[in-house]
DNA sequence: AGTTGTCAAGCTAGT
DNA sequence: ACTAGCTTGACAACT
């Protein structure tokens, strides 16, 4: 088991997630953020590296404005050769690498455009990947969404639209049960009809589910991903206290989590922690893990 | 230097 | 009607 953060490390002094807003924008200015955001990038894989955190999500903004029609500068080009060297300490030290788009990412919605540019930005997401080298394990996690009172229809949308996509993001996409609209049996649903593997979001299993506990859910969403795309990825985290339903807690609780571990660890499989304190987090976990 | 309102994009539940 | 929350912060203008 790879044991990982999302996007920021609270530690290195950076983030590799800066931007800048859309009216200021200029070749210059994206050259120069996107600059600052790779050398982040590399220091926060190092401190990763240093401290066994070898799972990894890349924020969406690395890139800022990548799939908006202001970007027309071909950044790929421009940075293929930074992209493939930190691909390369990816490979070297064996992360597990991921993405997952902004919530604006509907793939299924009703207005046409809303479709288009979710595409759009999903193939971003693909060529972040692409440019890095990575293979078919890197995977671009979304929420099926999309439902406008009917849940049913969604589904059946979302089936569509995905069978038409091209092949360089269906390698890479996959969907995640959330807390308020898809189960994990919805998600099993929309895989029997595409094959599409689902991430395990053990929190929102807890807040929707359908009475199967976490190992057999769990087990459940293992058997959707194929040999080329990696262990099933997963994602943890727990309450936050006197806050509403599905908020994120600030730190990890120690006697929760090796509970849960004593429940899954047997099987093997990468988890994201999804906490607030990322990494300070993920250290306390990965000694749990070691011990 | 520190604080605060606002930022490309959507949706849902709760108030 | 409005906001918190989502994976979530960071920018930029103002004090």
């Amino acid at each position: 088991m790879k044991i990982g953060y999302p996007c920021i490390n609270r530690t290195v002094g950076c983030t590799p997630n800066r931007t800048f807003r859309l009216a200021s924008y200029s070749k210059e200015r994206l050259v120069e953020t996107i600059q600052l955001n790779l050398d982040c990038l590399k220091k926060t894989l190092e401190f990763n590296v240093k401290n066994n955190l070898l799972f990894f999500r890349i924020g969406s903004p690395l890139v800022p404005f990548a799939s908006h029609p202001v970007c027309k500068f071909n950044w790929q080009k421009k940075f293929k050769g930074q992209f493939k060297e930190i691909g390369n300490y990816f490979k070297k030290n064996k992360f597990r690498v991921n993405m997952h788009p902004d919530q604006f990412v509907i793939i299924n919605a009703l207005k046409e455009d809303i479709v288009k540019r979710s595409v759009r930005e999903i193939k971003y997401h693909c060529d972040v990947l692409d440019l890095l080298g990575l293979d078919e394990s890197a995977k671009i996690q979304i929420h099926v969404g999309g439902v406008y009172g009917d849940k049913k229809s969604a589904m059946e949308r979302f089936i569509e639209v995905y069978k038409k996509l091209p092949f360089a993001i269906k390698k890479r996409l996959v969907i995640e049960n959330d807390h308020l609209s898809y189960s994990l049996k919805d998600c099993l649903y929309i895989f029997k009809k595409t094959e599409i593997p689902i991430i395990f979001d053990f929190f929102h299993h807890e807040c929707l589910n359908n009475g199967e506990n976490r190992r057999s859910a769990l087990i459940k969403a293992m058997k959707t991903w194929k040999k080329k795309d990696g262990k099933l990825m997963a994602d943890y985290s727990i309450q936050k206290k006197k806050a509403i339903k599905g908020s994120h807690a600030e730190s990890i609780d120690i006697r929760k989590f090796k509970n849960f571990l004593s429940d899954v660890k047997d099987l093997d499989f990468d988890l994201m922690l999804e906490i607030k304190d990322k990494e300070k987090s993920a250290l306390k976990a990965i000694n749990i893990l070691e011990k």
